[in-house]
DNA sequence: TTGTAAGCGTTATCAG
DNA sequence: CTGATAACGCTTACAA
């Protein structure tokens, strides 16, 4: 590997002229330019990005903080969040919080050691208290942190209404909701729209929500439970596609019909839901224009340019497909 | 941000006694440890992981370059990766490479301007002569690369004779193979498996091998013409879950049972697999482990431990459920 | 046992 | 337009 001062010597000036041509900055006369390009040329210089750093305090790398990357939602997610980002000439360090505070504060104080340029962080932990004075602009990406801190996400409560409703529109008489486990804010959002779109026409009873926790299994047990008490049970509403493919297997079970005795919707439109028999109807979010907003917001914020707005709060959109009839 | 030298002079030694204490490298007196130690406290002072990268000429980092996080198989082995390199100190970069050459090598240009400190890589297309010479340590994951680079994987030929060899011992008669990606190692090695595990029986018939190419649509299609030409056809081995799910769609389509009428058996053992109606046989691969072993080895190279293995080759089990009869 | 000082490879300031 | 040179924050000979 060859350094700066090899190439200057090749080309028979300064480091400092080299560093300029390198960065264009200054002026530089076109001869000279030439020769350093050369020498540059032929001794397959690559600057040292580390040395670049540690003079810039920065290191051209962001980082993306995720519950877990195993959860279907987020693989699209960080392909969006890393497709803009390489595009801009940074790297993605990819970390995996499980949803704990103490992993979420540990990548962050290991990657500022790092120079890291800013972080974009899915968290239902971290909060106000935990970001103020970081020196590190962050962005939340599907859960909102604080109204002071950037964000980009879905209208939860708003795209949960819109999936009652629509049951309610297809006929269904008794509709439960299996919700995501609480302290999650999306599926508390959720849980709202859905217990306030009931309550308006006095159809809500509380007994009707079961608590899957994101997982299939959990999901089917409660559903096994839930449809033998109450058979007359037309209707589910899912926090997210997951816990829907966990009512679908709790039908089977019990021997319901999908979609002829039980409608099902479920949320986030991930692209499991097309595979499932039947398919399924869920409110489907632009997963991959999300991910690539937060990145290019963090982007504009790094690199110091105005933003136009410190929230996107893009709409869900129903797919209709067979899970409903 | 306090420094190195903040400290020193906080606790009225010198920087080498500083660095001394932060590596416990060196003799250092126990009361002026001590000193230090609380000068750090009271500073809250943490070492900049690029200085000391800079001039140790390595970074803590490892990079991981897949085709597609999106693609179901590699968020788990990219969480194995990241739980053991996280633990051991290291921080993990995600890199989607496409399947195209230009990528992976931009990727692993950029990276070792950081002083990363090695790679695991899953490629098909890079071969010796691109990472001879390279002077960073890689392993090969999923598929080998040449004999004399490590390697982690299973035994793809063995494991796709396994998978022919059942659906014959449940009495398939015309056995169909779905094929990934042509010059994707692991599903020339799958698509060998099937053709001399036939070949050995004289039941092969080049016709009843399509090209699937990883996707669901595709193979749905595929499979559609197929198995409209051939509606004998009682068994197919698909080149992994992915590709099965299409063949799921394809006999939806044309009003095949499965598994009564047609027998399916995927390979991988992706969570997907349990999700789908009927829940999908298939070859299941350790992937957790695949990943995980991956990087302990790649940790135990770059830090020079001697290496008891430089290939693992896991054995594919068979996971029977619902698709075969 | 501790301190001094020379790097590590860049960038940017300031003269010239 | 170009060149010295002082940082950036840390580690490690080498001295003391």
């Amino acid at each position: 590997m060859s350094t700066i001062r090899d190439v200057a010597k090749e080309a028979g000036v300064s480091v400092a002229t080299v560093s300029r041509v390198l960065n264009n900055s200054g002026y530089v006369n076109e001869d000279t330019r030439k020769r350093v390009m050369d020498a540059i040329e032929k001794l397959n210089y690559k600057p040292n990005a580390v040395a670049r750093s540690l003079f810039k305090k920065q290191s051209k790398m962001i980082g993306l903080i995720v519950p877990d990357i195993t959860n279907p939602f987020f693989p699209q997610l960080a392909r969006a969040v890393e497709d803009v980002t390489k595009q801009a000439g940074y790297t993605l360090v990819l970390c995996n919080s499980d949803n704990q505070i103490d992993k979420e504060q540990e990548y962050i104080e290991v990657l500022k050691q790092k120079y890291i340029d800013g972080f974009i962080i899915v968290t239902s932990t971290l909060k106000q208290e935990h970001i103020e004075g970081l020196g590190v602009p962050i962005v939340a990406l599907d859960r909102a942190i604080d109204d002071s801190t950037p964000y980009v996400g879905v209208d939860n409560y708003e795209g949960a209404k819109m999936a009652t409703r629509f049951l309610l529109n297809k006929g269904c008489k008794k509709i439960a909701h299996v919700r995501g486990s609480i302290g999650i804010l999306t599926a508390d959002e959720r849980c709202r729209g859905y217990i306030d779109e009931l309550q308006n026409l006095s159809l809500f009873n509380p007994e009707l929500i079961v608590n899957g926790d994101f997982q299939i299994q959990k999901t089917k047990q409660a559903m096994i439970e839930l449809l033998t008490i109450y058979p007359d049970i037309d209707g589910v509403f899912a926090g997210n596609d997951i816990m829907a493919i966990g009512v679908l297997k709790a039908a089977e079970e019990v021997g319901k019909k999908i979609p002829e005795q039980l409608s099902v919707i479920g949320f986030d439109g991930i692209a499991l839901s097309e595979i499932t028999t039947p398919e399924l109807t869920t409110m489907s979010q632009p997963i991959y224009e999300i991910g690539s907003t937060a990145a290019k917001m963090l982007l504009g914020i790094i690199e110091e340019k105005p933003l136009p707005k410190s929230t996107y709060t893009f709409p869900v959109r129903l797919v209709e497909r067979k899970s409903t009839r």
